[in-house]
RNA sequence: GGAGAGAUGGCUGAGCGGUUGAAAGCACCGGUCUUGAAAACCGGCAACGGGGCAACUCGUUCGUGAGUUCGAAUCUCACUCUCUCCGCCA
């Protein structure tokens, strides 16, 4: 959501924000309806005035008997007034609160200028491609060969883009989420939370999911939404609260399930586990105060890094352009890990911080001497499971077919070495 | 699923349809006292929005949304949520 205040004071600006994500000139006609709607509030204010001190009269004039026909007159008169004045000011007001709603956050002047991910900025890298003396496989060749992946029982139970895993992939799956939480709640400084799955719509419009996702997303009926991302839940811990200074930074993390619809990603990476309806994932989220939102990225950042550091797997991180960001982000880092069945770097992190976009659809603020401000919203995934064991598989194959377990994860599989 | 009770400021908790934006207490902030602290005492303390350079002023808000009324925290309706009891159940 935009701050009405800094479009009123920085309509070029915020244009030509909005062009860089693909948003036509828009602030003329916003602020022609807060013209509009604060025109109308205002007589409508002086009039709601007049009545309440008539209505004062009224009650003082009855409590001594005395005759109240000359200001009942009157009210009447101002009704009609009323009533017009409070309908079009209430349409001025969904009118800009639809547009506000739906418009995409603010790129941070550090953003690259950019259309699509090909414009997407190199960041950094660590580690390098490991090199295989046979050729390595695809990660579902792996599992399959393994008999320990399975894509035809999943669409028996459920359709596409659903898998079924067995045995020691299944454990695998297991420990790796195990493995970050433990690391992002002992060394990173998070909390973990367990947090319902299913969430109503307040939560979702807060994240910046509604109104304009909804095809993305899945329903359980009743208001019930299946939650795409931890940070759903997590970030909306705060909403609607006033948070006191000394709460803030809030670092928080779970591992949930996560639900998409893929509806715009029809053909699109139909082999494999990459993109599934369902999947797990590590989510951090921080709320922080407005100063220290750009730090705490990079601290992020770090955090998810830590996580394929300790597996040994190369990645690289790019910084997203202006066409790529998510909705809510005002800037994004995503980490992108090396996969050499596919021989491609797959995106398996994306950091992104929201600035006070969120806090703002949340209504989240902070007492900051005595002003009430909203605060900074962040999440990233710290990791995607599926995609980490995708990169785990790919990475640690062997040429008989088996895998090997990495040194960090051993120790969930009674020191264990291979799969 | 059946029966009942409830939702008021950061928290607890009063509140006959008319100076109630809301008593009181706690918490918090400032002050007096004290070597310091505590206690005690004094004072302050809701959010959001409109107008104004400002002092200030006006409006809205007592779960949410409609309605009745000149006027609603208080009356009516719908919805949401919480709690208690019964039934069922991981």
């Amino acid at each position: 959501m935009h701050n009405i205040d800094y479009i009123r004071d920085n309509p070029i600006e915020f244009d030509n924000a909005m062009k860089l994500r693909g948003v036509e000139s828009i602030s003329s006609k916003i602020l022609e309806i807060d013209k509009i709607k604060r025109e109308t509030q205002t007589v409508l204010q002086t009039i709601l005035s007049e009545r309440n001190k008539l209505s004062k009269e009224i009650g003082y004039l009855k409590n001594k008997n005395k005759d109240t026909k000359n200001q009942l007159d009157k009210v009447e008169e101002l009704k009609n007034r009323i009533n017009s004045l409070k309908e079009l000011e209430n349409i001025k007001e969904n009118e800009l609160h639809s547009i506000l709603t739906r418009l995409p956050n603010i790129p941070d002047n550090s953003v690259p200028n950019g259309k699509d991910e090909s414009d997407n900025k190199f960041y950094r890298e660590w580690g390098s491609k490991p090199k295989f003396n046979f050729k390595p496989k695809l990660h579902f060749e792996i599992g399959e060969n393994l008999g320990l992946i399975n894509f035809e029982n999943a669409t028996k139970l459920s359709g596409s883009r659903f898998v079924i895993l067995k045995n020691q992939i299944s454990k695998l799956e297991r420990s790796i989420s195990n493995f970050m939480l433990d690391k992002h709640t002992e060394e990173n400084g998070y909390i973990e939370y367990s947090v319902p799955f299913l969430v109503k719509k307040d939560p979702l419009f807060g994240t910046g999911q509604l109104p304009k996702f909804g095809e993305d997303l899945f329903t359980a009926g009743d208001d019930h939404w299946l939650i795409p991302t931890a940070e759903v839940p997590l970030t909306n811990l705060v909403r609607n609260e006033i948070l006191n200074i000394n709460q803030l930074p809030i670092r928080s993390t779970s591992h949930t399930p996560c639900f998409r619809s893929e509806a715009g990603a029809a053909g699109k990476d139909t082999r494999g586990m990459l993109r599934q309806h369902q999947f797990t994932k590590v989510e951090l989220v921080s709320v922080v105060e407005p100063h220290q939102s750009e730090d705490e990225l990079e601290r992020m950042l770090t955090c998810a890094e830590s996580i394929l550091k300790d597996l040994n797997i190369h990645y690289r991180v790019m910084t997203l352009c202006t066409g790529d960001m998510g909705f809510s982000a005002k800037k994004t880092h995503d980490i992108e890990v090396w996969l050499p069945g596919e021989s491609k770097y797959r995106e398996i992190s994306s950091c992104s911080n929201c600035g006070d976009f969120q806090a703002r659809r949340m209504n989240t603020r902070y007492k900051n001497e005595d002003k009430n401000t909203f605060v900074h919203t962040l999440n990233g995934s710290g990791l995607a499971v599926g995609r980490t064991l995708i990169a785990i598989l790919e990475n640690y194959q062997m040429e008989d077919g088996n895998v090997q377990i990495p040194d960090v994860l051993q120790k969930y599989f009674n020191n264990k070495k291979l799969l």
